[in-house]
RNA sequence: GCCCUCAUAGCUCAGUAGGUAGAGCACACCCUUGGUAAGGGUGAGGUCAUGGGUUCAAAUCCCAUUGAGGGCUCCA
């Protein structure tokens, strides 16, 4: 991200400055409104109010416009600073102000909760009729900010100061550009982002569907979906083989004992189903897999010379996300996690993590993912006791082992705050979806508290009883996630060996049809996905179709390749070789599937 | 869970002065036998998400429920 300079930038001051306008817009159209805080943002910005009525779509419009009036006055914002009192005056039928104000003059954070190390002064900024408590900065005069290139976007809710007890604001997003042709360029891209969204190709892709009667968050996968996910699998069984990981299996439902003892029910519970009761014992559908991994390690007695051990599932789990957080497939209710367990004396802890990174590395490389940020998610010690394992020691220590370990490898992380898992520090690799958002695919995490509830131990060396470290890692992520992220990746044109269909038959006549069925049952019995399309369409219209599907390979049979033993192929880019030999075709195809190739 | 928006055929969508539904694609059948992104014809398909209400009359107006989308909160 080249945001480095973007608060010194004149674009951060055109935002700040058409959110303070639109402020006061919305304050005449609606008098009485509250209103709170309108920072830039990534591509725009917002402004939280507090108002007496709802605010509809439709009224947009109507505040954009004077948004744009307000702008040809031509009018100068002016900074003032000033003390707390003087502050109070201004703001006093303002209570989110006030209490702004009160943050401000304890110190220690700015008016967005930024930890600030000096206490920050207090000033306004004024442009026509509107003060807003404000440190800037903001363009000299509005005539700086291009009437044509603002345009309001959306209308939100958002808590006040992103608390969920708080009430609840309305926002409004706006966007804002230098130039009418960068907000033109801003909503293409937008559009184009669209098109790629999972939820659309994933469809169009026959990939995965959502009924209304199995439930939200809980996809159900269609047999291009099903080849998917097997794919994923085999590399996934390849790779940890290769590793050293055994593979283990566990079931989807244990009683509750085993979560009260790994400590997720007081942490975990609000995400998980509810339990189920017979005989009167309690069970619960498993959110995730680690306590069933615990006691596989448990269940022997296990020596130093047995470490590490690792044991890997693509384990099915179900959580119970609020209803707002569901998102396609990149947020779901059942999921089937790359999970593994690796348990390790704190000897081997670096190696054994940095394994786990090299792992990340190998399936990067090999899906060609550029755009991805390893994050340190560390604790935060307000959470302490209530989000986190209650040992601030443990905390610092382990998360000093992963960031050297990071460093003595020459990855580069960043470091933020509460963002780990209540058992220790973790390693997230953040992606965004086409959209925009958010997300973590991957993790790496350290457990230096659940192990010692499992009473799990191994004897070491000098024949005492240690306590192992466990590493928790899904570098696939769940094949939700994973699938949902790729799609958009690819944009829908996977590499061969991860389309569902590989390879599509188009004969040109009927008369091919025979020929057709025989090539096809070759590239079949050779293990190549294929489809003979005999359809009574033309071939153009074949070729169509099967260019909407994104089939990597079109194999196009007239009575020339019939004649000859040959095909012609048409690659997905349009790229067209004739008069191949079926052989020399198969054995090529064949070459690029075992080496997981990206090129076709 | 909260704020806003939305829900018409398998898909993409028309249907605003309330008068019991329409297109394209896909599908089926017939004709067409064609060289690299859509040949032509015919046909089948919807109790307009569900449940209430207003009205002589509701896809259309009101309420509730369910689901989806944009955010917030929360997370693989």
């Amino acid at each position: 991200m080249s945001q480095q300079n973007y608060p010194e930038s004149q674009l951060y001051r055109i935002r700040h400055s058409a959110a303070h306008i639109m402020a006061q817009a919305v304050l005449e159209f609606y008098p009485k409104a509250k209103y709170t805080i309108g920072p830039p943002v990534e591509n725009g910005f917002y402004y939280d109010f507090e108002l007496p009525e709802a605010l509809k779509e439709e009224d947009l419009a109507k505040i954009e416009k004077r948004m744009r009036q307000i702008i040809a006055g031509q009018h100068a914002f002016q900074k003032r600073v000033l003390s707390a009192e003087q502050a109070r005056q201004i703001f006093k039928d303002q209570p989110y102000k006030l209490e702004l104000i009160e943050g401000l003059e304890k110190g220690g954070f700015d008016e967005y909760g930024n930890p600030l190390d000096v206490k920050p002064e207090i000033s306004i900024y004024q442009h026509d009729t509107f003060t807003d408590l404000c440190r800037g900065p903001h363009v000299e005069n509005s005539k700086q900010i291009n009437p044509s290139a603002i345009k309001l976007m959306s209308i939100a809710g958002a808590y006040w100061r992103g608390d969920e007890n708080n009430k609840m604001l309305t926002r409004i997003y706006g966007t804002a550009w230098e130039k009418p042709d960068d907000l033109k360029h801003y909503l293409q891209m937008l559009e184009e982002a669209k098109k790629r969204d999972h939820r659309k190709l994933g469809k169009e892709l026959d990939i995965f569907v959502f009924d209304d009667e199995v439930g939200p968050g809980l996809p159900l996968w269609l047999p291009n979906g099903g080849i998917m996910i097997e794919a994923l699998e085999d590399l996934a069984k390849e790779m940890e083989e290769d590793a050293g990981y055994s593979r283990v299996r566990t079931p989807h439902l244990t009683k509750e004992d085993l979560f009260l003892r790994s400590g997720h029910l007081p942490y975990y519970a609000e995400s998980m189903y509810p339990p189920m009761e017979l005989e009167g014992v309690k069970y619960y559908v498993k959110p995730m897999n680690c306590p069933m991994h615990h006691k596989i390690f448990g269940a022997r007695p296990r020596s130093y010379r047995d470490l590490p051990i690792r044991l890997a599932e693509y384990g099915t789990c179900y959580r119970y996300e609020k209803s707002g957080e569901l998102f396609g497939l990149m947020r779901v209710r059942s999921m089937q996690m790359n999970d593994a367990h690796i348990y390790c004396s704190e000897e081997q802890f670096e190696q054994e993590f940095m394994g786990v990174i090299d792992l990340y590395k190998k399936y990067f490389d090999l899906f060609g993912i550029e755009k991805f940020v390893m994050r340190l998610s560390l604790h935060s010690k307000a959470g302490l006791g209530k989000k986190y394992v209650d040992n601030e020691r443990l905390w610092l220590k382990t998360e000093d082992m992963v960031r050297r370990a990071m460093q003595n490898g020459n990855v580069p992380f960043v470091e933020v705050a509460d963002e780990a898992a209540f058992y220790g520090p973790k390693i997230d690799v953040q992606i965004w979806s086409a959209i925009g958002r958010e997300f973590t695919l991957a993790t790496n995490q350290v457990d230096f508290a659940v192990p010692e509830r499992f009473d799990l131990k191994f004897v070491n060396s000098k024949g005492e009883d240690e306590i192992p470290l466990c590493i928790h890692r899904a570098p696939l992520s769940t094949h939700e996630r994973m699938i949902g992220f790729l799609i958009e990746h690819y944009a829908g044109a996977f590499p061969a060996w991860l389309c569902p269909e590989q390879v599509r038959v188009i004969p040109i006549t009927d008369g091919q049809n025979e020929y057709a069925l025989q090539v096809a049952a070759q590239l079949k019995a050779q293990g190549v996905r294929v489809r003979a399309d005999l359809g009574s369409e033309r071939m153009n219209a074949k070729i169509r179709a099967a260019q909407l599907m994104k089939v990597p390979y079109m194999l196009v049979l007239g009575a020339n390749e019939q004649e000859a033993g040959q095909v012609s192929l048409r690659v997905r880019d349009g790229s067209q070789q004739n008069n191949i030999p079926l052989d020399e075709f198969i054995a090529r195809i064949k070459d690029r599937i075992a080496r997981r190739a990206s090129e076709l």
